[in-house]
DNA sequence: CGCATTTGACCGGC
DNA sequence: GCCGGTCAAATGCG
């Protein structure tokens, strides 16, 4: 809930904060006796415009917040996770060919590749593939991922890439336990292109997830923590360190940031969908998300779908008040 | 040659 | 016994 802090509530934050800049702007115009016509309309537009998508986002995510994800676990994360710890491991412990239970520790994310493109989607981790099967009732396999960095650095993060049954250019991507690896604890890191995540797959068919565009659709990240990446700080979307903010994964700039989110970013390295957020979530933890780890994240992102057109566009215009704090629990209870 | 993907087999839970 | 998750040998690619 709070924690999470979904795109689209960032995006919902960042409308509100334009539309009440805007509104400023407005008043400050209409005192200046020879403002320009033009000029109002426009400001009153922008303020309508605001509003307009700060309501898309609320509807949206409430008419998808059922689909919410399974798994996971809202709450009680039984899973202290430690990152290195080790309860947790033990859940996730590969060694053991036995599953567990599914259910927690997975963070769910719905990436849509509108472009088509087959790129794997990259969430600026790299994975490897380490099996795929038919899953019963599913029109389309399933592929398991982990962390390339598994053995090398004990990292058993994996993840599940399922393409939609009804929306073949979406993919349900399910991670599951969190980066103890060096790129994930970075996890802003650049991406490092490790070539295989490309790769992914060569056949459109079905496996592989592959998309690209990534924006980010955070459906029903309400619960998730995933959302975290998305502490922006204030001014600087992102990047900044401010307080316990993370620090985006992308190394880019705001606007790249956000493009990378709202339309396919070339390079992308990583998914779109945010998958990393579940590491940054670590660094947040400051606060409270500590339970986030592996345990329990769980978000939805989806890629092209995203409600919000051209969000990245707001977020550039606005400006935010530099004290502003997005982490305000209340704003969005 | 090293690393990633493919794919059938294996294993455990239900 | 079925199903889903993982292993590991075979294969491919750079």
């Amino acid at each position: 809930m709070e924690k999470a802090w979904s795109l689209e509530q960032n995006t919902l934050v960042s409308e509100l904060i334009q539309g009440m800049e805007v509104a400023r702007k407005l008043k400050a115009d209409l005192r200046m006796t020879p403002s320009s016509f033009d000029n109002r309309d426009l400001l009153v537009q922008r303020i309508l415009s605001s509003y307009e998508k700060a309501l898309q986002i609320l509807t949206w995510n409430a008419s998808n917040s059922k689909s919410q994800p399974v798994g996971a676990t809202t709450g009680a994360p039984e899973s202290p996770i430690s990152v290195n710890g080790s309860p947790l491991r033990d859940e996730l412990k590969p060694d053991s060919k036995k599953r567990k239970s599914t259910g927690k520790w997975m963070d769910h994310v719905r990436v849509s590749s509108e472009t088509g493109l087959e790129g794997p989607h990259d969430d600026g981790y790299s994975w490897r593939k380490y099996g795929q099967k038919d899953i019963l009732g599913a029109k389309y396999p399933r592929c398991y991922y982990r962390c390339t960095y598994r053995n090398s650095q004990n990292c058993w993060a994996t993840k599940q890439v399922q393409r939609s049954d009804e929306d073949a250019t979406m993919f349900d991507i399910i991670y599951r336990g969190k980066h103890t690896c060096f790129q994930g604890n970075n996890a802003l890191l650049p991406p490092k292109k490790p070539q295989k995540q490309q790769k992914q797959k060569p056949d459109n068919d079905d496996n592989h997830p592959g998309q690209e565009g990534l924006s980010v659709d955070t459906n029903n990240l309400g619960n998730t923590d995933m959302a975290y990446p998305f502490a922006f700080s204030s001014t600087s979307f992102g990047c900044s360190t401010q307080e316990n903010h993370t620090i985006l994964p992308f190394p880019r700039d705001n606007d790249s940031f956000l493009c990378s989110l709202s339309q396919t970013h070339p390079l992308s390295p990583t998914t779109p969908e945010l998958n990393y957020f579940p590491s940054p979530s670590n660094k947040l933890d400051g606060a409270n998300n500590k339970q986030c780890s592996e345990s329990d994240i769980t978000g939805i992102v989806s890629a092209t779908n995203s409600p919000i057109p051209d969000f990245h566009f707001l977020l550039d215009q606005v400006e935010i008040d530099p004290n502003f704090s997005f982490d305000a629990p209340d704003l969005f209870s």
